[in-house]
DNA sequence: CTAGACCGTTGATCTAGGTCTAGAGTCAAG
DNA sequence: CTTGACTCTAGACCTAGATCAACGGTCTAG
């Protein structure tokens, strides 16, 4: 059960998570890493945890969480017994976002997929259908 | 085949199109828009042929199409042959981007959406299947 | 003729998530 | 003990696409 382990210098976690020094000053300043405890010379002294809790941040980042929303889930998490209920409410949120972009996209993607294939790809400008329903007034 | 028409201000093409008017300047320093003529006082002085330009933007813009590559279709579109091919080209580009995404988006979705249906939304933190997968290593 | 709406310019500000610079102090190897 | 790599802070800068503020000139209805 030790968690207080070595002293890594910022460098070191840098290295070790794949993420720039600067980031993760960043990240303290915006509340996302606590303040870590310092050497003498004023130079940050970071632990395992530090680590564990970048990648938790980057992997909640890869699902599209935003820094404010990785703050909230990482509090959550802290808390022994309401976090877990709440942070399943958080990730029911972000899926119903990332489903409505999809199918915002898909919606997207079909009318342009029917433009690029009724386009003959010369003639005149007047008349590429792309072009067309660009300048006329929309259909839908 | 009348292209010169009514005077309008910056501020009447702004309501007619759904724009702000700061907007319409800013597109102008960019070069998404023509330098407008301009009266005696220096009031800019549009026809309805920036109506048709703006909405056209507007359109490119719903399709996912930054400033940067709108301002190209502008230009192609002007090109009377070689024009079309390369706006059905730029078309085609950004339909495999927009595929590309969903097909990504897709994946976090799957992904998201495993972690939402294991976790049983109460107990331990250390038990949620949710913060599991933020915290531990990477499985895939 | 005047009040209020509108328009002009330049330049600052915003969001999000960092990235970079300058100038100074620290650490470790040889 | 020096050299080069590393770290510190404060604050400026970046992308994209606007949006806003300040201050002053213009237009138009009454």
């Amino acid at each position: 059960m030790n968690t207080q382990t070595a002293s890594l210098t910022i460098g070191a976690v840098a290295k070790r998570v794949g993420v720039a020094i600067d980031t993760i000053r960043y990240y303290e300043r915006e509340g996302l890493l606590p303040e870590p405890v310092r050497r003498a010379s004023g130079y940050r002294s970071y632990g395992e945890g530090t680590i564990a809790q970048l990648r938790f941040i980057r992997r909640a980042k890869d699902l599209g969480f935003t820094l404010d929303e990785i703050r909230e889930l990482l509090a959550l998490s802290a808390d022994r017994q309401r976090g877990v209920k709440a942070v399943k409410q958080r990730a029911q949120q972000r899926l119903a976002a990332i489903e409505q972009r999809i199918t915002e996209l898909q919606r997207v993607r079909d009318g342009l997929a029917q433009l690029v294939e009724s386009c003959p790809g010369h003639g005149k400008p007047e008349e590429c259908p792309i072009l067309r329903a660009l300048t006329d007034e929309a259909v839908s």
